[in-house]
DNA sequence: TTGTAGGCGTTATCAG
DNA sequence: CTGATAACGCCTACAA
């Protein structure tokens, strides 16, 4: 079978330089229209499909951008995986909420819609920990990225930030020269704090999460300080410090469930630890918010689902993956020289799970 | 700024030539111990990153796979994209339960699986109309090619089958080297045919859906055929022969409607049709199965949660994804000298809309 | 075990 | 308007 048509096959058999050829693509109007449309015939008759990792080799920039990810289910069994994000289980099964697009996913819709509207290809990958193979082939693919840390090390990031733009979504700007994308999680929490506290009066509030994430760690501050701020005494330390994926997921909870050790609310790190949360508290009997009032944070859509409807603080997630797009691309493939940083605003969304019945929104 | 590590900086650096760089890479124990520390060391310290491009124009082959598809919400307005898909609407807007995984995304999730444990990277590309540019480009970037058809031309796909190995969804064979990977659609129509008849005793069934595609005239046949088996004289032509995305959408079915001419059956060729569909009758008071029976096909997500739960018929999505990436890689960057196909199973999946209460899943 | 050199498919510079 | 020709960064026989 034939060898792939390249320029040298086309410049022949229009009987012109392979320069021309490339003309005849880039340049059109450089060409003589007679001679063009001899290329373009050739190129036709040829099958002719330009490859576009030499082109990007030759002209330094390849117009293509990457999207790192995590994905803990990707290793998963089999089952888990399809079922649990794709809803591939059997009908019988509950619906599982956690099948819905992910704050992972509705970002990464926004990174795909800008790069369609300034024609760069996405390239995805992802991994499930510290390794960095995959990470490392996708920075030698592109001319920006843009990842979810998660286990990746500082170092691996800046070890890559040599080499092209990288910006990082949530994650606490350092000294690393990385675009750094994130919300006000501080602020987020507090508005969340206040709402417990003046709305329904709560005084007895506990956090959920673990304190190795960065973002997580700010959200647990902004919970201390919203406390402090209305003379509650802050916990120093979460009630369980679980995260999703961890083997001893949420133990420290179940315990203080078994021992009638609740309090009165339980702020979440995220949406998808208070859906875990909400889980195993009906599983217990607990009821939400009757019992216990529940909180998540980020406002995926799983949340306006779930039973309680989750209150929650809502980023900008689409908005935030154009914003990280449109970075990197205007950046046209140079790293930074230092840190940058962007923060986008939240907004507190009040629904069922902290008590507030059938309420609508509440501007923030 | 300095400019890129490549193999020949990091060679000097480590006073070896680029070659022994290459091989201190890619067959590591070809080089002498000291020697790959050395260049090893030398690279950590450069920032060196492998050109993943040049590495494959040299290797000839690139290690990654294609997957184009189509998106109507690409050039639609701020408001719908964000609303419709991602949720990004206000709270206060009812779900829109099109906002959750779709048919194209459920396959993309098994292929995103399986390139990742064939550690192949995936480039993600979609387009809005017949145009060809963007798809040309994604198969001038990788090994193999996976395309939901669509508004794609058969030539084009032809054309593009010249360069690399191609694989289509849902496309009903042709005389063009690709890989067809459907299902039966034939078989699925009639058994939802054979349930509409022989348990709820319905004979009056209308089609709604469009002829031009491919997969859908393949259902319309299957329904047709299905009636005559049951000694139903089959009408000629669909009730509505909308599809998504078109202006005049269900202006027929709307008119029906109207006019109270509506068939006791209505058998839509997708879930996300026959979602409008429900939306439809909802918005005109028809109820759903009181007064009409509806049922879909694909098995999306979606139809587990419409009100009614849509009574439709399962592909196997996930595993349709895996398997296409499977074959491209399997087939390592060779194009098919004569057209191929594989037919995936489907299974009937009886719930609320064609009038059977709350019933568990028959096979078929 | 390591170096030399040619090639992968395009683009771009510089003549003509 | 068109043609040589040198990059682009890496891989891989083939030699040494």
């Amino acid at each position: 079978m034939a060898r792939r048509a390249t320029v040298y096959d086309v410049a022949e058999r229009a009987g012109v330089s392979i320069a021309t050829v490339s003309y005849a693509f880039r340049q059109p109007d450089r060409v003589r229209e007679s001679t063009r449309e001899r290329i373009l015939a050739a190129a036709q008759d040829l099958g002719y499909v330009p490859n576009a990792n030499a082109r990007g080799l030759a002209r330094g920039k390849t117009n293509a951008l990457g999207l790192y990810s995590f994905d803990l289910m990707l290793d998963a069994p089999q089952g888990l995986s399809a079922g649990s994000r794709a809803a591939g289980a059997g009908d019988d099964v509950e619906v599982d909420l956690r099948a819905f697009p992910l704050y992972v996913d509705e970002i990464q819709r926004g990174f795909e819609l800008e790069c369609w509207h300034r024609d760069q290809t996405l390239l995805l990958s992802s991994g499930t920990g510290p390794e960095t193979s995959r990470v490392t082939d996708l920075a030698g693919r592109v001319d920006g990225l843009a990842v979810f840390p998660g286990p990746l090390s500082d170092e691996s990031l800046q070890f890559l930030s040599r080499r092209l733009p990288i910006l990082v979504f949530s994650r606490e700007p350092s000294d690393v020269p990385l675009f750094h994308l994130g919300v006000d999680n501080y602020a987020g929490m507090r508005s969340l704090v206040d709402h417990l506290v003046l709305v329904h009066h709560v005084r007895d509030i506990m956090f959920v999460g673990a304190l190795d994430v960065p973002e997580y760690r700010q959200r647990f501050e902004g919970y201390v300080s919203g406390l402090a701020a209305h003379g509650i005494p802050a916990p120093g330390r979460p009630l369980d410090e679980s995260d999703l994926g961890r083997a001893d997921n949420l133990a420290s909870l179940r315990e203080a469930v078994a021992d009638g050790a609740l309090p009165r609310a339980v702020m979440c790190a995220s949406d998808q630890l208070a859906l875990a949360v909400l889980d195993l508290l009906e599983d217990k009997g607990v009821r939400v918010p009757q019992d216990v009032l529940v909180t998540g944070f980020d406002g995926i859509l799983a949340g306006r689902l779930s039973a309680p409807t989750l209150t929650t603080v809502r980023q900008p997630m689409e908005a935030m993956g154009r914003f990280a797009a449109q970075v990197l691309v205007d950046n046209g493939g140079q790293r930074w020289t230092s840190p940058q940083s962007r923060s986008f605003p939240v907004r507190l969304v009040v629904r069922d799970s902290c008590g507030c019945g059938r309420a609508g929104t509440v501007g923030h």
